[in-house]
DNA sequence: CCGTTGCACAACTTATAGGTTGTTTACTCT
DNA sequence: AGAGTAAACAACCTATAAGTTGTGCAACGG
């Protein structure tokens, strides 16, 4: 799940475009077809094609093939590998933050997982 | 502080390239010339000095005059905006990571200034 | 079986990103 | 004053990003 530089480059490529915000945020009320991702933009459904295709390959969303139509779901969990890689380089820059990254280890396994001592 | 969806779009964009990641890195070490930042590239000062300014567009360094030098130096704070931003679209995402919104809340700001209501 | 809908693929245009070389500015040191 | 060093500015090249139009194709719905 560590994710290597390329990786994290297409991550922040992705996120860095407002159209693809966008998307997300509409994804993150629940999975839809790109018709319906396309709607509210003054874009053509290809654009909004090609958006997707940058978001799928940065892992922030998936598609299955149901029948004619190609939901996306959003991979929320990609989203903990940015916080992440912030959080890892952060910790150097200021000790402050090391509070952080302990809580970023703890929300990523469940809640029963957490270890009490340590 | 809040930021708008400009500067999250320069903030996402300057961190998706690994060069300026790597400048990061090297910041959070402590502050730097561009001559000792541009040493281990095999890139030409004035391609670092590109760099720097995305990254100073961004809000991720600032720059002292001092002497002959312009030392950099890095804005971490800056950074948080970047995982609050995640943080707060991801929030409707999965309320798991409700927890995760309310602890940035609390170390933006000092110790001492924390609410022990609400 | 034929029209419509939902989406992807291809080719093209324009703007911007990331790099180069060449030059200029500004300070320091002698 | 003149040489050397630190860094920015300018013009240019090339690749890619973001959009377009046009077309193809698969799956339904009469």
């Amino acid at each position: 799940m560590t994710l290597v530089e390329e990786d994290v480059s297409l991550m922040f490529a992705a996120l860095a475009d407002p159209t693809r915000r966008s998307i997300l945020g509409k994804l993150a009320e629940g999975d839809a077809t790109v018709g319906e991702l396309a709607e509210p933009f003054a874009m053509t459904q290809q654009a909004i094609s090609k958006h997707l295709k940058v978001l799928e390959r940065a892992g922030l969303i998936s598609r299955s093939r149901t029948a004619q139509s190609r939901p996306c779901r959003l991979e929320a969990e990609r989203l903990d590998a940015a916080v992440e890689w912030i959080a890892r380089h952060r910790r150097t820059w200021s000790e402050r933050y090391d509070r952080l990254d302990a809580h970023l280890e703890n929300i990523r396994r469940p809640e029963s997982e957490k270890e009490p001592s340590k």
